[in-house]
RNA sequence: GGAUGGAUUCCCGAGUGGCCAAAGGGGACAGACUGUAAAUCUGCUGCAAAUUGCUUCGGUGGUUCGAAUCCACCUCCAUCCA
């Protein structure tokens, strides 16, 4: 199979300029491609990570792969698929975050030997003069083709500023200068930046005359059409500092079953034969595939020990077993009992699964709270550091949410 | 620059002098049912030393016994005019 059908076999290819020539350069490792990812934030997510799974798999092919980051685009922000304005960033918190972005990606990807290259558009846009580029840039594009894009349809309702407005156009430059200055032939990228990325090909076109193809992956929504990876308090995140490995797991184990084998398909490595397999699988079945999934990308993510830590602290808490080893921990100290001793609330606070002590309350009168497996149902059960001691003790607020509380 | 309309709790959105911690919906959270799923039903959703107290309705001042509600100024947003 090669790799193009396996693409399609997984369902990630969205859009293509030129299919033809497009199997023709990735299947020959031919291709030098990039993907451009705006640092946005300071670690990246799961959009992101099929990004660099998808360089990855081209990149065993032999193509090679060039990961743009958008220290200069991120400057403007991008107006795509979006309905309020973005946030404007400072240099700082960008120039942190292009920090960031760099060391995980390089955790996913091999640039050793100009195997891959990890570049900042920074280096060039900062540069650019205004004027010149209004004349050798602006001159290319048409105003009313760029208001008809389907991506901007939302925001011309709600309001677009200018400075939005030109991302598009600063992200064509990229294309066109990483064309010249690396041979870059290709750019992939989420299909919501289907509209920008067509930008790059027609500047090519018209401004050298010559040929450069556009890929876009299918967004990974679920069955509901909303971007999976995202949870109330935010996206799910790679960092381990910002989403535990726990959490990260847990996310994935809780997928629907609608979106479980699209989820394995679309995201994992596992060979597409074992993928058909579980295709058939139904019902209580699908929770194994849930744990496969879960266990996989987790693997991919944070290594093979933090998937099995994952994986026993969950199954330790939802089948009953003891195993309290790898349980997320919070310790309590002499200074929490100064004052005197910790009520369930303040208990409940201070392992992190309550906000407030009004909403620890709450949870503690709906009956969501138990301690070592015995429920609480009166608030003003009260410890003593001692009783932390040991092992500590197994807090649960609701069926998922829990810490092990242990005296220092 | 001018005219008009607007800013309410996580989001949408009622409220236009006391009965307002503020309707309704969504979401979130908890319980029941389950498969750590979905659907459904119930509860709950500012904070706290909790049948009470405290702080909230873009910001700052003012009127009033009393202001989310009235007045002044300011900030931001939308639409129209330039």
């Amino acid at each position: 199979m090669t790799l193009y059908d396996e693409l399609v076999a997984r369902g990630l290819i969205a859009q293509v300029t030129d299919e033809a020539e497009i199997k023709e350069l990735i299947n020959n490792g031919k291709a030098t491609f990039y993907i451009g990812f705006d640092p946005t934030a300071d670690s990246l997510h799961v959009g992101h990570f099929m990004a660099l799974c998808l360089m990855k798999r081209l990149q065993m092919a032999g193509n090679k792969p060039i990961a743009l980051i958008g220290g200069g685009t991120a400057m403007i922000g991008d107006p795509s698929g979006r309905t309020d304005m973005r946030q404007m960033m400072t240099t700082e918190t960008i120039a942190h975050n292009v920090e960031c972005f760099k060391k995980q990606m390089s955790r996913f990807i091999d640039f050793s030997e100009g195997k891959a290259l990890l570049v900042n558009n920074a280096d060039w846009l900062m540069d650019l003069n205004y004027i010149d580029v209004l004349r050798e840039v602006g001159a290319h594009f048409s105003v009313n083709r760029m208001l008809s894009h389907e991506c901007y349809k939302q925001r011309m309702e709600r309001g677009l500023t200018f400075l939005e407005f030109n991302y598009m156009i600063m992200q064509s430059y990229d294309f066109f200068e990483l064309f010249q200055k690396y041979g870059c032939n290709m750019q992939f990228g989420g299909d919501d930046q289907w509209a920008n990325m067509l930008g790059g090909t027609e500047l090519i076109r018209r401004k050298l005359g010559k040929d450069a193809y556009a890929m876009t992956i299918n967004l990974l929504l679920n069955s509901e059409g909303k971007k999976m990876g995202k949870t109330q308090s935010g996206a799910v995140w790679l960092d381990p500092n910002k989403t535990s490995p726990f959490d990260f797991y847990q996310y994935w184990r809780n997928v629907a079953d609608s979106d479980v084998l699209k989820c394995i398909r679309m995201l994992t490595f596992l060979p597409l034969e074992q993928i058909d397999e579980m295709d058939h699988w139904e019902g209580a079945q699908l929770n194994q595939a849930k744990e496969i999934l879960a266990y996989e990308l987790t693997k991919l993510v944070h290594g093979e020990e933090e998937a099995n830590k994952a994986q026993e602290g969950a199954r330790a808490l939802f089948s009953g077993a003891g195993e309290t080893a790898n349980m997320p921990t919070v310790t309590v100290t002499a200074d929490d009992f100064a004052e005197r001793d910790m009520d369930i609330m303040a208990v409940l606070v201070k392992a992190g699964l309550c906000d407030s002590r009004s909403d620890a309350r709450r949870a503690v009168q709906q009956g969501g709270v138990t301690v070592d497996g015995e429920k609480v149902t009166d608030i003003a059960a009260s410890y003593k550091l001692d009783d932390f001691s040991g092992d500590g003790k197994v807090v649960k607020r609701g069926k998922k949410k829990f810490a092990k509380v242990v005296a220092e």
